[in-house]
RNA sequence: GCGCCCGUAGCUCAAUUGGAUAGAGCGUCGGUCUACGGAACCGAAGGUUACAGGUUCGAAUCCUGUCGGGCGCACCA
């Protein structure tokens, strides 16, 4: 189904070309009020303006050309010259079959698919993944599932931090680790050693200031793995791939759809970092410069209209005084890498707003060398920070950041209790099920719902709340409309079969008329949140389907042996339908049948 | 100091990117129900959109200034 802005739109343009002989933008939008109408186009305020006339004469004009009497009611014209539409109740029927018959509820693909490369999550190895990472991660993820399914060939790439100067002495304790326990006989757990990641690097840091020997020895780990030392080496690939343990278990918990595939972190570039520098050494800018240069010691590169707190040309440092290399120089190969081998057209980066200026350096600097050209789209998706019950950055009481394990879990209990008092009947498995939908689903939802700009407040008791715009009230409204198919196969109705011989659907109530209205919008609704890469959209659509099926559930009895009765199951069925694609396969929050 | 983001109901947040009388939820007050899950629904009260100017048919949204908050600004990521 193309969706109905569009249609409309079209029709509307149509329209003001044969009435003015100009090509104008309809303005087509949601009515602000539905006393209006479902939709209005605003199209003539523009126009008159442009042709300096009045622009309710305009709108009359463009309404005796527009020709959409099989879409909408006759159109009218309100105000100053707002042009106010109604569907045609037969329109939104035909649709209604339409997303009945199609599996993928009649969304039409993108018309211009790309290949789209989605950096997210990117924890660090050597830190436990905390509620620091959680935005990144579902934020991401949510982003790659409503590209993948309006068309877009999207690669995921986790850019985890599993390379850098911290991994001489994490390299240099393992090692001393397992020389301990081979001197006992026995072979070191890796597991059971890196299982609390942050107190083992803690521990190499301590002994990094107080044991000048193995301050030595985490001097020859680095050096050892920079140079390709095939023993150092083995160290750290032991601690990245127990690490990496950790995190997709946490992935799996939020069901966010990354895994080794589309890992490519910091050290997969660091065979062409050097390259980089000379890359950019070597090329020159329109005064013959190049682009790269010494400064202070340290080689940068001065993209324009940027500067430092002294004034001063902002550099963006590529190798440090020392030599080393830093995340500016892995971040331009990464870049590099994903458009020459993975032939990116666009390119999302979702992390923290905090790093602002540095991805506005990075795309200046890619496009100054002509790594990228201006058909590329570069876009750094940035988000506000989740914040603890007194506005600050949310911590534990000691200070530290709260683990994203130990925050689901607590999510995953306070929903257990709920469902152990609500619902006591049910089967442990049942309710463990149950707990662990309402209670992961409700971190997520609470995170997709508010605008990522800004910084919200992480409150178990309003996540996990029934009313109001939340997962388990999403949950609820779908459990509730899946236990009326089961009521139905109680009394004998055979739905399906119920459902298939609609051929008209009747809309004749109003809450009906209101509740398919609302169905056919849902493609809409993920354009939008895509235009602006905001799935809060998404999570307003999904909340006012289930006000509006809650208003259709209370006006129009279902089940009672009318004539109403297909229709009213087939839009039990597409909401049920809706609700549970929005939920799981867009934000990748569960659905249970009942609760 | 400079730059970026932000300031909306008592609280937590929206507002489809410049559209009509700024909307939800919580909390408060009042109401509904012999139907399919009351874990529900309906209604009321609550606003000078921080403040002051400006732009235009029209501003929470754009511009300027002020105040208040957050973040960032040369070798960490």
């Amino acid at each position: 189904m193309k969706n109905v802005i569009e249609l409309i739109s079209e029709r509307i343009t149509a329209a003001i070309e044969q009435a003015t002989g100009q090509k104008a933008a309809a303005m087509v939008t949601p009515a602000t009020d539905s006393k209006f109408g479902d939709y209005q186009s605003n199209g003539a305020f523009a126009l008159a303006k442009q042709l300096k006339n009045n622009p309710r004469q305009l709108a009359e004009k463009v309404v005796a050309a527009l020709q959409i009497d099989d879409i909408c009611l006759p159109p009218e014209i309100a105000g100053a010259g707002f042009i106010n539409l109604r569907l045609k109740p037969e329109f939104v029927a035909e649709n209604l079959l339409r997303i009945a018959a199609n599996p993928n509820l009649d969304i039409e693909k993108t018309s211009n698919p790309q290949t789209v490369v989605v950096d997210f999550s990117g924890p660090n190895i050597a830190k436990q993944m905390h509620v620091g990472h959680l935005r990144s991660t579902i934020l991401g993820d949510c982003i790659c599932n409503m590209l993948g399914f309006i068309g877009h060939d999207v690669k995921r790439q986790n850019h985890i931090g599993d390379w850098g100067k911290q991994f001489g002495m994490l390299c240099a304790l393992y090692d001393r680790k397992c020389i301990e326990m081979g001197r006992q006989g026995k072979t070191l757990n890796a597991s059971e050693t890196l299982s609390d990641i942050e107190a083992f690097y803690r521990e190499a840091q301590q002994l990094c200031n107080t044991d000048k020997e193995f301050d030595q020895e985490a001097r020859e780990a680095i050096a050892g793995l920079h140079s390709g030392s095939q023993v150092w080496l083995a160290r750290w690939e032991e601690i990245v791939s127990y690490s990496r343990e950790h995190y997709e278990k946490i992935y799996e918990k939020l069901r966010v759809g990354l895994s080794d595939l589309h890992v490519r972190g910091e050290s997969e570039y660091r065979d062409k970092l050097a390259d980089v520098v000379n890359d950019l050494k070597q090329k020159k800018d329109s005064q013959g410069n190049p682009l790269a240069v010494e400064s202070d010691g340290a080689i940068c590169v001065f993209p324009d209209g940027f500067k430092t707190k002294e004034g001063n040309p902002m550099p963006f440092i590529i190798q440090k005084t020392d030599g080393a290399f830093l995340y500016a120089t892995t971040d331009l190969a990464a870049l590099r890498y994903r458009i020459n081998e993975l032939k990116a057209d666009r390119i999302i980066y979702v992390t923290d707003a905090r790093q602002k200026l540095h991805f506005e350096m990075l795309f200046a600097v890619a496009r100054k060398a002509g790594w990228i050209n201006d058909n590329i789209k570069l876009d750094h998706i940035t988000f506000g920070s989740v914040l603890g019950e007194d506005g600050k950055p949310l911590k534990t009481r000691s200070g530290e950041n709260v683990k994203l394990k130990d925050l689901l879990d607590e999510a995953v209990k306070r929903a257990k209790a709920v469902v152990e008092e609500k619902n006591p009947e049910l089967s442990a498995d049942e309710k463990e099920k149950i707990a662990n939908a309402v209670g992961i689903g409700a971190v997520k939802y609470a995170d997709y719902s508010n605008n990522r700009t800004s910084d919200y407040i992480f409150s178990f008791d309003k996540m996990l709340a029934m009313e109001g715009n939340t997962a388990p009230y999403m949950q609820y409204a779908y459990a509730r409309v899946k236990s009326i198919g089961r009521k139905a196969e109680q009394k004998g109705i055979n739905v399906e079969n119920e459902i298939n011989s609609v051929k008209t659907p009747n809309l004749t109530e109003p809450a009906e008329l209101a509740l398919a209205k609302h169905l056919i919008k849902y493609g809409q609704s993920i354009n939008t949140a895509l235009s602006d890469l905001r799935p809060n959209f998404l999570t307003n659509y999904l909340y006012e389907l289930a006000q509006e099926f809650s208003g259709f559930y209370n006006a129009c009895p279902v089940l009672e042996d009318t004539p109403a009765r297909p229709t009213r199951l087939l839009l039990c069925d597409l909401t049920a339908k809706t609700i549970r694609h929005g939920l799981e396969n867009l934000l990748g929050i569960e659905v249970v049948k009942q609760m």
